[in-house]
RNA sequence: GCCGAUUUAGCUUAGCUGGUGGAGCGUGGGACUGUUAAUCCCAAGGUCGUGGGUUCGAGCCCCACAAUCGGCGCCA
């Protein structure tokens, strides 16, 4: 089919927009962006701008109206003497979030947020606001602080109500760019070390992960679940692409009422043939260095705008991440008067004391076994621990990766079920594919949202998820 | 699943020992030619989450229910 291309000079080079040919009589698209004014990039030029407004102000004969588009904010100035009675009365009644085109002259200012503003020639609303009806979120709606006066948007009932009118705003908006360059992050990484991406069903007939709940599904009379993990359909690939990725979402069913938990959360996923423990911890490692380097090289701006502390970010990125073994965690955290046996699982409680002193995100590796499910492999060294490893951030941001060496013989994996009493049937395509070239492989779940939320500060895990789904929220 | 809270105008909230609810933002009207979450004046806007109880009288005390939030368990 053929359609008009139309060439855009942006920031990084030319971008191609495609316009349906003919159809709608004419372009829409729109050739400049706040960021690149505010960047000095149209100086002097008359320039057409689209976007919405953000906040007026002003006199009977002047007016500021404050634009927002998706790269920024800049002033523009109206005066009646410019525009006519007819258009700056239309200037002055238009509400905030209303759709504008305005034309102008770029100036240079010390006096307009960001140092440039536009002198208004022309000023139409796209899309107006009803006064009967306005913008519901206002400066007041996003003032919501905590027990501790700590601010904290993502909290407020009203505002989660408004989902889909507070994405708009700054403080979202730059959540979205930090999860979008750190989805990029993860792709970029993983096909740089020849990991080729590979989707497994989001239906599926058993669970993963032992205890956890599963989200049941009616399917044409049977029952289906949402999936947990791709890890055991990842396994059943291992063998064809040895090297796999996946970046997919994953459901559990826990009423976990917590600031790290979703319902429906973005899980990163790898998969790794001929892998020790050790070789999969340095990919988790790998990732999450580059998650943070990319978020300071490509949005440094986003998070000194919601008060990140970039030197912490930069840390993250260029220090190694040590490893700690189980029972040395045991004993530290019984050295600081935690009550806590060998044997226990380490739950959050724990981890929060084991990391308060922690300035890196720290490894924990080789747990009891009997603290683990039956896939992670048992260590031939020592039998009472398994090969796994849990990726502990800091700042009280919890678990951010789980996993290790997968139990790979066929005669293990069936002992191992044995000892735990689980039911062979309904893992039995799984233990088939160690039957035919077992060979030993491993890999990692990532939380992406945590990983977000802890590299952004976030208060919340729902900040950085457009519709956060929550125990007590399928809404909006 | 467990524990702790909250619910007053569109939003954020004040409300004393129980005696007919105040404000800020937003909206409408007015003033102002350089504002920076503009400012100043005026106005409209409330069956105080729902149901019941105590009382001469309930936003406030008691009971139930509902919605939501925070923390824990579990996990990414």
């Amino acid at each position: 089919m053929v359609q008009t291309l139309i060439f855009i000079k942006r920031m990084k080079g030319d971008i191609e927009l495609h316009a349906p040919n003919g159809r709608t009589g004419g372009s829409m698209a729109k050739t400049v962006w706040i960021g690149d004014i505010q960047d000095g990039l149209h100086n002097g030029q008359t320039i057409e701008l689209k976007g919405w407004i953000k906040r007026t102000r002003g006199s009977n004969k002047l007016r500021f109206v404050v634009l927002r588009d998706s790269t920024g904010d800049i002033q523009c100035v109206g005066k009646l003497t410019d525009l006519g009675e007819e258009v700056f009365e239309a200037m002055k009644g238009a509400l905030i979030e209303s759709s504008v085109i305005l034309n102008g002259t770029v100036v240079e200012s010390e006096k307009a947020p960001g140092g440039h503003e536009i002198v208004a020639q022309s000023f139409q609303i796209v899309g107006a606001v009803d006064p009967e009806r306005p913008f519901p979120i206002n400066k007041e709606a996003l003032n919501v602080v905590d027990e501790d006066g700590e601010p904290m948007p993502g909290g407020s009932e009203f505002l989660l109500n408004n989902r889909h009118l507070y994405l708009r705003t700054s403080r979202m908006t730059t959540m979205l760019k930090l999860r979008s360059s750190a989805f990029g992050a993860i792709h970029n990484y993983f096909r740089n070390e020849d990991f080729i991406e590979y989707q497994a069903p989001n239906f599926v007939a058993g669970a993963v992960e032992g205890g956890s709940t599963l989200f049941e599904v009616p399917y044409f009379g049977e029952t289906a679940y949402l999936t947990q993990s791709w890890q055991l359909y990842a396994e059943a690939a291992m063998p064809a692409l040895e090297r796999l990725y996946t970046i997919a979402p994953s459901f559990r069913a826990e009423e976990s009422r917590t600031r790290r938990h979703l319902t429906e959360f973005w899980h990163a996923e790898m998969e790794m043939a001929w892998a020790s423990n050790d070789e999969i911890m340095a990919h988790g490692e790998g990732v999450v260095r580059h998650i943070a380097r990319t978020l300071l090289d490509e949005r440094e701006a986003e998070l000194s705008s919601i008060d990140r502390d970039l030197e912490l970010v930069a840390r993250y990125a260029d220090n190694p991440y040590p490893r700690m073994r189980y029972d040395e965690a045991v004993e530290t955290l019984q050295g600081m008067g935690v009550d806590v046996k060998w044997g226990d699982d380490l739950d959050y409680s724990k981890e929060k004391v084991l990391t308060q002193d922690f300035d890196v995100p720290h490894f924990l590796t080789h747990y009891p076994k009997i603290a683990k499910p039956f896939y992670h492999r048992v260590d031939t060294e020592d039998e009472k621990y398994v090969l796994c490893h849990d990726l502990l951030a800091p700042e009280g941001y919890g678990e951010i990766i789980g996993g290790g060496e997968r139990t790979w013989s066929e005669e293990e994996i069936l002992r191992r079920l044995d000892e735990e009493g689980t039911p062979r049937e309904p893992y039995q395509f799984y233990i088939d594919t160690r039957a035919y070239g077992g060979v030993p492989h491993g890999g990692f779940g990532l939380g992406v949202d945590r990983v977000v939320s802890w590299l952004a500060g976030a208060s919340h895990i729902r900040e950085v998820i457009p519709f956060p789904r929550t125990s007590r929220r399928v809404k909006p």
